[in-house]
DNA sequence: CAAATAATAAACCAATCGGTCTGAAAATGC
DNA sequence: GCATTTTCAGACCGATTGGTTTATTATTTG
């Protein structure tokens, strides 16, 4: 990895919780340089502007976020297992102090809505991907004989991502995760539901 | 009503829109000179400061939120009624070109937890009173002996305010309210579920 | 180890930011 | 309908915005 690629790379993980806390518009170049202690230099050196930084940092966190699913999901064997460690994973969502400024799809999701295409391109693509492993998942349990082959999975997915952006929202804004735990109570009794 | 009150009032109403699809750091004081067609001194005579306008623009959203869920559920007499006006509401929601950028709650209540505290604690109180009235929704339900006595409404407001809040994101996200239907449908059956 | 190349700090730029001030114009009270 | 007060346009302000350039310092590579 050269001294460029490994700049970039700290610049972009640098400024990832800043855009994800401040948001696009409200963080400025500033505030990265002070943050990654590069002058304007280091930093239009290594990009070409704002928008191609702020593309980067998305890119960084959809795959981080991809990764940490994997990680959370990965170890349990059943498709039970991998739901209710999903479960866990988020009823500390709000107190994961890894995750500063709540999550990414929903941040960059709001803003970009009416100011950024291409981003909101992205962070469409994320969700889809989200929604897609949730019913990848509810279909593994009914392969493995888990859930009852009549569960529809395109609608536990969406009615368990909706949920959980909600609750998302609702915990960092009330600084206190008992909706989310709340939320993550009914999926639990869902999955039950459907169990065999 | 002075000239001045009328002024101001004009400036918060055509401002809001500009906030709630621009957001607060995205929206620079030339925007709402362009949109009211005022100039600064316009502005600056009859507010103090960006944030002071951002203030009142909110709670100009605000009650002006709160209006529009009692006229949607007013007229109705039954608790199923209110739930079924507020249901076809939420389905025109993102074509509803009344809410220009989607819901404000969402989208300063996103950008507002980690940078404006004020404002923050406005949402925070919107919420509150949004998640209360589905609550006294549910108990009219009850006492009206439409509802069984053992649903819990503090569960309920929860579920489907954390749905509503995640499928309008998702659905301003996707250009699409295919999700919405899906969590409308949900909801339908929910309350369904708990008739006597 | 030297020459070529890549990376960065800092001065600099025009444009725009939020905000102030003053004089003219419009609304208001008598 | 005149005098007083309110309301607003527009010039102006310093600070900050995203972005460029240049000169110097590191890092590679032969």
């Amino acid at each position: 990895m050269s001294k460029a690629a490994r700049t970039r790379q700290f610049i972009i993980e640098t400024a990832a919780p800043i855009f994800n806390q401040k948001g696009v518009a409200g963080t400025a170049i500033s505030d990265i340089m002070e943050a990654t202690r590069l002058a304007k230099g280091g930093l239009y050196g290594n990009f070409s502007s704002k928008e191609e930084i702020v593309a980067e940092v998305f890119d960084y966190i959809a795959e981080q976020e991809k990764q940490r699913l994997k990680a959370v999901t990965g170890p349990e064997p059943t498709a039970i297992g991998k739901f209710e460690a999903l479960f866990s994973y988020y009823a500390r969502y709000p107190l994961n102090r890894d995750i500063a400024g709540g999550c990414p799809m929903l941040n960059f999701g709001i803003e970009a809505d009416d100011t950024n295409p291409v981003l909101k391109k992205k962070v469409q693509e994320l969700v889809q991907y989200f929604q897609q492993r949730i019913r990848l998942l509810v279909q593994l349990g009914k392969d493995n004989g888990e859930f009852k082959k009549d569960w529809d999975e395109d609608r536990f997915a969406i009615l368990m991502f909706t949920m959980l952006e909600g609750a998302i929202f609702v915990t960092g804004l009330m600084n206190s995760n008992r909706q989310m735990l709340v939320v993550l109570d009914f999926l639990r009794k869902e999955i039950k539901r459907h169990c065999k």
